[in-house]
DNA sequence: TTCCAGGCGTATC
DNA sequence: GATACGCATGGA
């Protein structure tokens, strides 16, 4: 799928119409962004910063570079996958039909793997306010989105200024598994999404929901489906007899326009 | 004060 | 393998 874009001035303007920032940003994918303004947002993939601004379609990628763009942001929208194709094929199934009306621009948030496992980790039992926050304070702490290698010299204690609770032994858990060589996220990543789960789950505070997310949102794996007590609802609600087994490969996208329906038509 | 937040580990059967 | 329960923290 051709990407639609354009150089101006130390900005890029991207054109896109399958993409509303509100239904990607700030719909708990992610954890780190936070809107600065009508239709703007600021926030991170890892260490890269952005400020981006959405108006009729069209998305301005301030101070980013071309290459920047390609090759961080592309990926992190998922730019090359064609959503609108998607939404045709979900548009079969009732319930996914009105969930793809309802929101229209969602899309996966193909974000960092490490990135990915670490705020996920964090997200367990939490609610998404102290999620980005804790998030947040490990960013601040170290000026940068800490490496494997640095968080795995650390202690319950002295994570204590994360305020993360009893996630915080998990964390260091999965820094240590990942510094020691015990797991290869590069590895998980090639690895069919069975078996991926199978290795992230021997984290201790990742189980099946929790690794579902990750290996959506960090490796892409697309049908991995995290079912959590929203997802529990529209399953019993709308899917007595099961998931749809033709949507299989894309479920976990599915799952996001699905999440977003019922959580915002609860709330709102 | 009590309940809840995109769950998971542990004990117990 | 299924089910109960505790778990850090902070906002409603």
């Amino acid at each position: 799928m051709n990407i639609d874009y354009r150089v101006s001035g130390s900005d890029i303007i991207l054109r896109q119409p399958d993409l509303k920032l509100d239904d990607v940003l700030d719909t708990g994918q992610a954890f780190r962004w936070n809107k600065i303004g009508e239709g703007r947002y600021f926030g991170y993939c890892l260490d890269t910063p952005l400020d981006i601004t959405e108006s009729n379609g069209e998305f301005i990628f301030k101070d980013t570079d071309e290459e920047t763009f390609l090759k961080v942001w592309s990926p992190y929208f998922d730019l090359e996958r064609d959503y609108s194709s998607l939404r045709k094929i979900y548009s079969g199934d009732s319930a996914l039909k009105s969930a793809c009306e309802f929101s229209s621009g969602v899309r996966l948030l193909r974000q960092d793997g490490w990135e990915a496992l670490v705020s996920f980790i964090f997200s367990s039992n939490n609610n998404i306010t102290r999620i980005k926050g804790i998030v947040a304070r490990l960013f601040e702490h170290y000026g940068h989105f800490p490496t494997p290698d640095e968080l795995a010299v650390e202690t319950e204690e002295s994570l204590g200024y994360l305020r993360s609770g009893f996630r915080a032994k998990y964390v260091l858990d999965a820094a240590k598994k990942i510094s020691g060589g015990e797991i290869d996220l590069k590895a998980v990543e090639k690895l069919p999404y069975g078996e991926a789960k199978e290795t992230l789950m021997k984290i201790k505070g990742v189980g099946p929901k929790v690794a579902d997310c990750v290996l959506l949102s960090g490796f892409a794996k697309t049908e991995a489906f995290p079912v959590d007590v929203w997802m529990k609802r529209v399953l019993e609600e709308y899917y007595p007899d099961g998931f749809p087994e033709n949507l299989y490969e894309t479920r976990g996208i599915a799952q996001l326009y699905l999440f977003n329906y019922i959580r915002k038509a609860r709330t709102e």
